[in-house]
DNA sequence: TTGAAAGCGCTACCAC
DNA sequence: GTGGTAGCGCTTTCAA
């Protein structure tokens, strides 16, 4: 490993020295600085980051916790974060913690031990007794809060869309899936539909389920249909979900978008992909990931004013499986 | 911030005394120990990692290196890597490079000045000559490589088994769909499927395409059928595209499988919710993933024998895009 | 069985 | 303008 030494030692300076044209603070005369630069050219040095993060206290990382990112939503949401935060010079420690408490409570102690200066958390099972303690700066990312900088988009006003659009595009008895009960933005789209719902001059009924796995998907489709066989228009929990049911109607031979229209809710890359393609509620989720980061580099750098939170705005996709008028 | 002198202040005892207890070495008498690990557990203290990785040139953190986390077949293997790795008590340092060499280079470099023990990478734009420099474990995932340890799945094989299934099945004029030629894994199953329908009584061609991008799929799976509107086969460069073709297909009007049989590549999780659902050549993503983290701890661990080299098996799932016998 | 102290690579303060 | 050096939090000799 080549450190400030050898680079000092081979300009002819000071590590003092090599420590100002790195920095590019100090005085540093024109030719002793180009000396400093050949040198390190020469060796082909780059600080040590370590070194530098245990003096100043504060590193270059910073921490990220998903809850899946085998969940198409957030590789969007990383995606996001990461070309925002990567442009800033910044770097991602990543943790996936499964909506499991001890492995969040795990990922925080070890971005806290690696000296990040931030953490992005799209956790929905937040302790908040972990995250008030933590002295660090902390944005929440697809969840609202009071207390922290949080970036989201509306659930509510999504999941009245989504029912405002079966309704007006004909839909008499609406079946509205209702997402994990543990995932606060599954809740509000769930608040949403029901309230347009209700409203409304329609039938509906609701299907619970625990999960917005693959697996589990095509197991909820079955069920909405085994026990709602007559509906006429399906409000998923997600875009996983509704591409699900999509497939269990064709397999049952209705037709889409005359006998039941669909919409989902996030707008995932592959919606458009299926067949029908799915229309969605969209969620800008790479953008969101963008905001977060930027978010969390202001309140970093402490710019005032920063904005505590930034709702991003949801939007009907209309595709195939809703009627075209 | 807590540090170990707070800790050795409030039992009483020096810091080197802590640190014998805190890493479980050297000699500590019954009773000191348990004075500091009530200090410890007191006033909350957890070893400050950049300090330790500081002294020990080593840190508990690797790199790993992705194309695009928001390809679906990606978030399978990182995954994979996690879920192995941070049991060992690892972190992830995550990079996407797009393929673009710079941006390698850039997290490359970070992830040395962060003291990784080691990085995995699923890159295939590699350039040797910083590998070669570097003097750290590297492990190549979904990548084959004579130079270094790498976890990958038979493309070859999964090529040719992909053509002798349509061809046992019984299309007689197949499209080839070749992937972007920058990527290896696409020109050994390209390879492979060459390879099998040569030796084959069928007519075939090829389409050439140059990504596996959602937003392109669409583009490709037109291109195909505008070109070779006749095809009654498809082996498609991987399940984004294959799904885009199954729905262009769909969109045309024709029956699946019956006029025209279409298999994919990869085996992502979307690929059963398809309608119909695809058939397709599996590769097992997430366990490419634990066994690249395995043999990266193994080979950090410097155990002895550790295997350069684990192909993994490639695997026909057969689904509703081809025919049943 | 324990403590003192050097030193990991770097930055920033204080002299000159 | 530049150099010497203390010190960031920790581990590991070396002595006692």
């Amino acid at each position: 490993m080549v450190t400030i030494k050898d680079v000092a030692r081979e300009a002819g300076v000071s590590v003092a020295t090599v420590s100002r044209v790195l920095n590019d603070n100090g005085y540093v005369g024109a030719d002793t600085r180009k000396k400093v630069m050949e040198a390190i050219a020469e060796l082909n040095y780059s600080p040590n980051e370590v070194a530098r993060s245990l003096y100043k206290r504060e590193s270059r990382l910073i921490g990220l916790l998903l809850p899946d990112i085998t969940n198409p939503f957030f590789p969007q949401l990383a995606r996001g974060v990461e070309d925002e935060l990567s442009q800033a010079g910044y770097r991602l420690l990543l943790g996936n913690s499964d909506e499991n408490i001890q492995k969040e409570l795990d990922y925080i102690q070890t971005f806290v031990q690696n000296n990040v200066v931030g953490i992005i958390t799209a956790t929905n099972h937040v302790d908040y007794k972990i995250y008030e303690a933590l002295d660090l700066p902390l944005v929440l990312l697809d969840r609202a809060s009071e207390n922290y900088p949080a970036v989201f988009a509306d659930g509510r006003e999504g999941g009245r869309l989504a029912a405002k659009t079966l309704i007006e595009k004909g839909s008499k008895r609406i079946t509205l899936v209702k997402g994990p009960a543990n995932i606060k933005p599954a809740q509000d789209r769930f608040q949403g539909a029901i309230e347009e719902l209700s409203q409304a001059d329609v039938d509906f009924s609701v299907l619970s389920t625990t999960s917005y796995s693959f697996e589990e998907a095509q197991g909820w489709a079955e069920e909405l249909f085994d026990k709602f066989s007559d509906t006429d228009g399906v409000i998923a929990s997600n875009d996983i979900v509704g591409i699900a049911i999509v497939h269990e109607a064709l397999e049952r031979g209705k037709r889409i978008p005359d006998d039941v229209q669909i919409i989902g809710y996030d707008d995932i890359p592959q919606s458009r992909l299926s067949y029908p393609t799915l229309s969605t509620i969209r969620q800008p989720a790479y953008e969101m990931g963008r905001e977060a980061a930027k978010l969390l580099i202001r309140t970093i750098k402490k710019e005032p004013g920063v904005e505590q939170t930034i709702q991003m705005p949801v939007e009907l996709v209309e595709r195939k499986t809703t009627r075209k008028d």
